[in-house]
DNA sequence: ATTATTATTGCAAATGATTTGCAATAAAGG
DNA sequence: CCTTTATTGCAAATCATTTGCAATAATAAT
């Protein structure tokens, strides 16, 4: 059993709630995926597994997620209100999305804390958190535009 | 007049569109504003001056804009599902939000450059747009937590 | 200026993602 | 095993945004 499941488990018992067959399917889904899935991509894979399963409770266990700071929630540019779900690592971190095959890619950077400070000295805030995204083709779908290129070029 | 309600009526001329009141009050609005309001706040401005007017022809606008690439939309993680629109300005720019008081701030990183092809190289990925997007506590809202503070410390 | 053309509007109804109320179900503690 | 009550499935509600359509009004043509 991974971690996720575990550490859900502890704060279910701990606040007391439940550990169900719904959260715990989840739980093992969202922790195998190195995806960043939409609720509705989440419970079509979850349902092949547990038919019976509804698509609030999809909902109700990522909101429980996010409270618990299990799971964070995103709304990439490309998508106009859809969410996507991160089983968040602990450390802070950033996105890329292919605008081509939507595949998010996940990075860290170094010049993200001087940017911040930046922003505080200059403004006198105080910058609590943020995230840089970014958008462009992945490697592989640059590729394919390429090949595809080539077909038209050779036609 | 100014610069937005120039632009837009020459690009509609050229494309067979037309200038209407309803598009002229909306930019004129948006061209005064140094906020990013929603849809429902750039309207409920409007309607002081035109009462009649509909959201959805907000929304149309809003939309014809951003396919022009006049105005830019944006989803901040402090308010899930609506965009905030941004009478963009041509440079390339990032955001912080107060998650007091919502207001957006503006400002630009010569460091996002780097960010973008430190990415690029590490991924063979070709990097188009992205952005950067903090959240945290403005000036005025920090004085303000800190009068909180006072008040509540000295009773 | 007047008229004809058709882009744009207001309105109401539709959409799509997410949320919620509620009766039925099932974990967990005793 | 029984009891308690958190959680579920379902259906209906919400909320921001979009769309179909008949009426209106900008522009082009006369």
């Amino acid at each position: 059993m991974g971690d996720l499941v575990q550490e859900a488990h502890v704060r279910l018992h701990a606040q007391g709630g439940r550990m169900t067959a719904q959260r715990r399917l989840l739980l093992t889904i969202l922790e195998s995926l190195r995806e960043h899935p939409t609720a509705e991509e989440l419970f079509l894979l979850a349902i092949k597994q547990d038919p019976s399963l509804n698509l609030s409770t999809v909902y109700r266990t990522l909101r429980w997620l996010e409270g618990e700071n299990l799971v964070s929630a995103r709304i990439f540019a490309e998508e106009r209100r859809q969410e996507r779900f991160d089983a968040a690592l602990p450390s802070e971190h950033h996105h890329f999305m292919c605008t081509r095959c939507k595949n998010v890619i996940e990075f860290d950077s170094e010049l993200f804390g001087s940017i911040k400070s930046q922003f505080q000295e200059l403004n006198g805030a105080s910058v609590a958190t943020g995230s840089i995204v970014l958008y462009g083709l992945c490697s592989n779908c640059r590729k394919e535009d390429f090949d595809i290129d080539n077909y038209l070029g050779a036609k």
